[in-house]
DNA sequence: GTCTATATGTGGATAGAC
DNA sequence: GTCTATCCACATATAGAC
């Protein structure tokens, strides 16, 4: 028992090795072979256990995400229960939707930082069977989180919004999935440029809780910049023009 | 002909199918077989003209980069040569490097949003050949411009800078790539949920341009968003504790 | 430069013994 | 539930005729 993280059961196994697997290679550079010599279970195992590959990345998912769902809503419930009908202030929707997801990756048993990095990147996987997943498993959680932030900032026309979201979340997913492939992009390893010590082997813990960090400030100054100049397109709310600042 | 795109010349051909085909499927899931099949020339074509499937990949992107990168490094020399001395604005900075780059969407001879989305989602592949390849395409020009912003915001720690270009760039790429993908996340058509009329038909032209417009004012709110409250590392600046804000 | 034919490997999945 | 053995589709790549 070399891997701390071995499970005795076959299907926990499995899917261990294939949420690493997944995340180090990809999806479709990732064969049931490789999942299941590092699982050190049988091939045929997947299909007994799961049914299909495809089936086995969906299971990967729906194991995290469960708890991530709950505890998103949850920490959104009990925020506007301390509100008390009042609306909530972007900051707190911010905390409760991505500081939630951070803390995932401090801890290990809920996945930490690979699952993480799989999530970022498999969010941009173009395979339907993927895309279609993902619709079904964010859909509520979104959908809530949206109409708080509509309630949160009235004066901002909801697409706006829906944008700025938008923006935020390929924010956060690079930033993650990033922490160990976007050196590439930055030309160097995430913070160590500046001579800020990083992914020496505090390990992932660390660098969960400095991105989040980093990233919140960034993602709060963001929703808030002033809007856009010239809205030259029809909205639900009517935008004036001149910057003005998003109400915060 | 039929396509318009089509090119009589094979190679152009193979290239301009790879482009579509690796955005809208991966490089992994496409295989050389759907390419020349879509590009309408002999299998073997592919091997001929560029060796191998990785080096078709490559040649893919080298083919829009070279023009990418020196239109970056040129709006940059313009700026720094209009200065004379004086350090830029960061909006002009941001304008520069991603202005550029969400151009190209709207000009179809230089891939249109085609070649956006494939970039934007080749960035997050994890095939070491392909980090290997973009950490040599892009090192100069983000160095470039990593050292430009420094120059621009010389109270804000460098780290911190690296940090947020890289939100930045996480940012960008997901918008764009999620431009048909990340509905699933957002729960909608980008834009759609406001009323707001959005990739219709006017088409991609026009898609780059609302993005350019909607995602400028985001990332210069995240860059000069206050800086994190708790500089528990060391850097090379001192950081003042308190949420002071980033000098812009 | 283009084509056919093929070499050679690997993929996911399953049948059936234990 | 686990394992072996195997099916068969499809991958990249190349040899060699034209």
């Amino acid at each position: 028992m070399r891997d701390l993280k071995a499970n005795t059961d076959t299907r926990e196994r499995i899917l261990d090795a294939a949420e690493r697997l997944f995340m180090e290679n990809g999806y479709e550079a990732t064969s049931m072979r490789t999942i299941t010599g590092a699982a050190e279970v049988n091939l045929a195992a997947v299909n007994y256990h799961f049914g299909s590959k495809e089936a086995l990345l969906r299971e990967v998912f729906r194991r995290r995400l469960a708890w991530l769902n709950r505890e998103r809503l949850q920490a959104l419930d009990r925020l506007e229960q301390q509100a008390g009908g009042a609306p909530l202030k972007p900051s707190q929707i911010l905390e409760a939707f991505f500081g939630t997801l951070l803390r995932m990756g401090e801890d290990e048993s809920l996945g930490g930082m690979t699952f993480l990095r799989l999530l970022g990147r498999t969010l941009t996987e173009p395979a339907e069977f993927i895309r279609t997943f993902f619709a079904g498993e964010y859909a509520q959680v979104i959908d809530r989180y949206k109409l708080a932030l509509f309630s949160a900032l009235p004066d901002v026309p909801k697409a706006e919004i829906v944008w700025r979201l938008h923006f935020m979340l390929g924010a956060m997913s690079y930033a993650i999935a990033g922490t160990d492939v976007l050196q590439v992009v930055t030309g160097c390893e995430v913070g160590d440029l500046a001579g800020e010590a990083v992914a020496d082997d505090a390990g992932d813990t660390a660098l969960a809780r400095r991105l989040a960090q980093r990233l919140m400030p960034f993602l709060l100054g963001g929703l808030r910049a002033p809007l856009p100049q010239f809205q030259d397109l029809p909205t639900t709310r009517a935008a004036h023009s001149g910057g003005q600042q998003a109400q915060i």
